[in-house]
This record gives structure tokens, sequence and C-alpha cells, in this order.
DNA sequence: GCGACAG
DNA sequence: ATCTTGTCGC
């Protein structure tokens, strides 16, 4: 059974920064990502058109999940699924569902906490055979733009065996990406006029795209690849669902399940 | 040693 | 993630 460090066994003044879970427990998870991440796909793999296209078959279904918490009891969650029309972005579907989670947030981490109730959410579409059933998913969380290069959006991706994308609304610093490089690189001169950047780390890899996604916001959004889409297509699907600066699977997602904990609590 | 660290 | 009102501006 794991078991947390006690005080008997080290002094709290030498307890390391993760004292808050066992570092049992943490090469799990390590391992578990590692073995997933052999599944992931970081291109194009569906059939479907993002376009007018005629006679074959287009992106209509897609969804967003997000998930609250209650300001007293850290450990009630509301974890939402909605679907909208790619469309019109009219939400045609929505589940809600509380949980307790005992899992801690632990950055780089962050699926273990949350992507076992979307498997759920996604779990009870699939099993009634729901015509509104995603075609494609949207998470508030990183894809690849992550330390070991499998974010929350991957995970969940390789999971539901899905395409998926990753939305940060706050940059996860890795590879020597930081936030006053993304802003040199949104201000720099050539990149006047230019509302997306590629984030390019250290080693050189593109981990993902920073958006200006709305007129009204200096802040940009951080997209990056989760499973079976490429960057090109996950930042053509974020430009055409932000009504303003988070997209609307995703601002659906956490409107619902901020207000379906408020009225259930 | 210190700061940083998606949600 | 969550605690929180008004307020300045198009």
């Amino acid at each position: 059974m794991d078991r947390r460090r006690s005080e008997v066994d080290s002094a709290p003044s030498t307890s390391s920064p993760r004292s808050n879970f066992s570092d049992h427990l943490h090469s799990n998870w390590l391992e578990a990502q590692d073995s997933l991440k052999k599944k992931l796909v970081t291109e194009d793999d569906y059939t479907w058109k993002l376009g007018e296209a005629e006679g074959v078959e287009l992106l209509k279904y897609i969804g967003g999940v997000d998930i609250s918490f209650l300001k007293d009891n850290p450990s009630v969650a509301c974890g939402t699924l909605v679907v909208l029309d790619f469309k019109t972005l009219d939400v045609v579907y929505e589940d809600s569902s509380i949980v307790e989670i005992d899992v801690p947030y632990v950055p780089g981490f962050l699926a273990f906490r949350e992507a076992p109730m979307f498997l759920e959410l996604l779990k009870k579409m699939q099993d009634c055979s729901h015509p509104f059933y995603p075609q494609l998913l949207m998470i508030d969380g990183n894809g690849i733009l992550h330390p070991r290069g499998f974010g929350s959006a991957c995970h969940l991706g390789v999971l539901a065996n899905l395409p998926t994308i990753g939305i940060g609304k706050n940059l996860h610093h890795v590879d020597g990406l930081t936030n006053s490089r993304v802003r040199e690189l949104l201000e720099a001169e050539e990149n006047f006029n230019v509302d997306c950047i590629s984030l390019i780390g250290d080693s050189g890899k593109t981990l993902g795209a920073a958006i200006h996604s709305s007129k009204g916001s200096f802040k940009p959004i951080f997209v990056s690849v989760g499973h079976r889409v490429s960057l090109a297509s996950a930042v053509e699907v974020v430009k055409r669902t932000c009504k303003y600066r988070v997209p609307e699977p995703i601002r659906q997602a956490d409107i619902t399940s901020r207000d379906y904990l408020r009225k259930h609590h």
C-alpha cells in the first residue's frame, strides 16, 4: 500500500518538492506515460474534411471537456463533456458528472487526475451509440507541449482513440520556452500582423503554437497536438471555433461544469 | 540554492 | 483549479 513519507523518516525541512505524493506513484506515472506514448500519432489520421467539400464526410461534431472544483472541498469535482456543431458552434450535447477525486494535481501529470472522468463521459455516449459522439475532442491542457511530450490531450486521445487537440491558457515552461520568449516572438517585427507563431523549443522541435485568438486579448492561447491531428489542422480548427479567446468547445464545457457544480452542491 | 511548474 | 466588484472602453 502506498504511503506518504512520514515526518519520522524525514524531517520537514528535508522533504522533497514532491513529498505531496510518493516517489513510487511518480515512477509508475512516468512508466505509464512512456508506455502510452508509443501509441501516439501526431499526424492527421481521420477520414473527414474541415472545409465545404462535397461527397465527403465533414467534421460536424466537435467535443470539449473541462472540470471544475468546489471551493470548499477541493476533492469534489464536476467533469463536463459538451459536443458542438462545428459549423454553427451550437451545443448539441452536454453531460456532467460529480465525483470525488483523490489524485493530486502534479505539474506534468494532469491526465492522471482528470482523464478518468472524461473517459467515463465518453464511454457513456459510446455505449448508447449516441449519434453526436464527437469526431474530435478539445482538452484544456497541453498535448505534446509537455516535459516528456505527452500531456493530458495526448493521454486522453490515446486512451479514447480519438483525435484530440490540447489547449493551454498558460504556457507550460518546457524545452526552453518561456513567457518572455513567446512575447518576443509575437511582438517581433517580422511577425507584425501575424496572430499565430510556432513554438520551437531549444531542441529544435516544434511543440505547438501560440495564437492570438481574439482581438480583445493580448494574452495568447497555446495549441498543441494531442493525438491523430497535425499542428496545422489543430490550429485551423481552433481558429474556426474561437468566438472569444478560449475556443467554444472548451469555453462551453467550462461554463457548464461550473454551473452544474454550483447547482448541485 | 533558487525559481518554475498545464489544471 | 479557486478566492472576487467594479470599472474602463468600444
